[in-house]
DNA sequence: ACTGATAATAATAATTATTATCAATTTTAT
DNA sequence: ATAAAATTGATAATAATTATTATTATCAGT
């Protein structure tokens, strides 16, 4: 992978919004800095970036995939209301791989653990109704 | 739900077909019993039978949505080389949501946990090249 | 500084996946 | 049997993603 310009805006736009943003959004953020980029460069350097382990993908949302920039092991809440994506620890659950392997023989090179619900914010706006 | 015939055979192709099939593979699966049968018919029950409990989605797969017939709580494992999805017992992680809970807060209503790697079939056909 | 090889880009077309629309038909409860 | 509600097939519309193509940027080696 050489540099690019692009490639360094979505990393960082990536790293400064932790609002685990889909393609599209990225998009948005980062068109008022560069309005010259294209949607797909968007999309191809995200998937170079999910390639070389740089950033990783979040599937379980309806329709599109969003991205996450920490690389560091932990999981997921997604809220069925409001459609965000909390983070949660990892120490949620530990060592998946190693109890795949001991249970069932699988070799898993990556786990991804995603819960969903309400979050506190929707229950609470949905109590005040 | 009232009862249809269509919304029967894609129920019933689910479960003879334990493949963890795409709307469109299910399609293919059922033309041949029921030849004027919708694609959209196809995609509208499968989304009714998730909103029901009946089936579950398993997203996670490049590009399209999977589902599952199983409704007991497993797991799964995805290999990245025939793109075939394994089921994965429930013991190789436990009351996840009650850890969540107890950790975080955050009250999930469900949890969805999928491993990637190379099945077992993949890796001694690669052994054999 | 210049060059060739390669990788990356913008713009857009193409593809794939899914949902919406709607008139006609089927199912269910009376 | 019949009316109301639900479902269907066909197709259009939308959304999400990938492929194509001509052009431009990067970088190691002159």
């Amino acid at each position: 992978m050489n540099f690019s310009k692009q490639r360094e805006l979505i990393l960082h736009a990536l790293t400064q919004n932790p609002i685990h943003p889909t393609a599209d959004k990225l998009y948005e953020l980062i068109r008022p800095f560069m309005p010259t980029i294209s949607l797909a460069t968007v999309y191809r350097n995200l998937n170079q970036l999910v390639d070389n382990g740089i950033i990783r993908k979040i599937s379980g949302l309806d329709g599109s995939v969003h991205y996450d920039h920490c690389v560091e092991k932990h999981y997921h809440f997604i809220c069925t209301c409001c459609n965000k994506v909390y983070d949660v620890p990892y120490d949620v659950a530990q060592d998946l791989e190693q109890k795949l392997k001991s249970l069932t023989g699988l070799e898993a090179q990556s786990s991804d653990l995603t819960f969903k619900g309400i979050c506190s914010v929707c229950q609470k706006s949905k109590k005040g109704d």
